[in-house]
DNA sequence: GCAAATTAATGATTTATTCAAG
DNA sequence: CTTGAATAAATCATTAATTTGC
């Protein structure tokens, strides 16, 4: 396999927006059942979950690293279900949060995948629901924590960092 | 707090791609209003980590960091634009739609974008998208319609007298 | 000590809301 | 106003912690 084109729906179509790589399997294991009542008038395809849940041998789309010499395998590899990231890819990716990240766009996905992909089997879609979790979660928190604030006036314990060096070149916020 | 709930019914099986980010001319103001109680980090990452923090966007062009850029003249590409769907490609998204399909997953999106790409441009995340707009927004029509049952301000130009008890097979909402 | 049962975290999807282009 | 595009909120589902009984 020498400088093969990867199926067009890798590369062609999002060239303009930064995409990233998504997997194509990981799918629910509800009943594919549909209704087949209704003419699904595109060809449903035939749910084989096995071969979406081993997305080892089957076709990638994008971003396919060279190799993947999982011959060793550090990690636990885990056979084909969710993501369960690392302590190196958590503190990695909880350091950029504190740095500011929020939604990284495609490129940022893209070399954080990179940079990650050292430490363990991870994939674009990975670091970006992470992000979307991640922040979803913490102002969850914030705001149970608001909720039952009403009792002391000045939070012990925390003082809230306000040394922060204002300026910094971070063009990476979007939100806030 | 489990939430037991069973779902028999096919829900979703459809890979979601990640919308990422285009940040190609997409400034979104959109004022969180997040308390600014917490964190405002802002620290600069103890590593070289900041490299993933890169300025976003940017076409094509890496190497100059600082980016004023002025959004100005940058939206006569054809890739700036969204997409305007032919009138064929409304017709077989909505064949499609009325035919029961509601999220597709990659593999079909990548058949029904091959196919309307036949009549014009389009990517796959424009089918995806069109598909989620008009799934929630067939549904704001039929409930403004059944709210607005009273109702007589004028005779509404489309005639969407069907398909009202076909979608109450689905679960009823939760409330909230 | 261990494994089944239970609970807590959290990854992955779906839905609702919002913004802006045409 | 219509509607593509994007994000945030809510929800589902799976894995890790943990409890419990032996």
């Amino acid at each position: 396999m020498g400088s093969m084109k990867v199926h067009q729906f890798a590369r062609g179509f999002w060239e303009h927006e930064p995409s990233l790589t998504l997997g194509c399997k990981r799918l629910r294991p509800l009943a594919p059942k549909l209704s087949n009542t209704d003419n699904t008038p595109t060809t449903v395809p035939p749910f084989d979950l096995k071969s979406f849940i081993r997305p080892e041998s089957g076709p990638r789309k994008l971003g396919s690293s060279d190799d993947k010499r999982e011959t060793a395998h550090v990690d636990t590899h885990p056979g084909g279900t969710r993501w369960n990231p690392t302590q190196e890819q958590i503190g990695i990716l909880e350091m950029l949060y504190r740095g500011g990240m929020r939604t990284p766009n495609a490129q940022q996905i893209e070399q954080i995948t990179a940079q990650l992909g050292k430490y363990g089997k991870i994939e674009g879609k990975n670091v970006f629901y992470w992000f979307q979790n991640h922040k979803a979660r913490e102002r969850q928190k914030q705001k149970r924590n608001n909720l039952g604030l009403n009792h002391s006036p000045r939070a012990p314990g925390v003082t809230t960092t306000t040394t922060i060096s204002s300026s910094l070149t971070h063009e990476s916020r979007v939100g806030v």
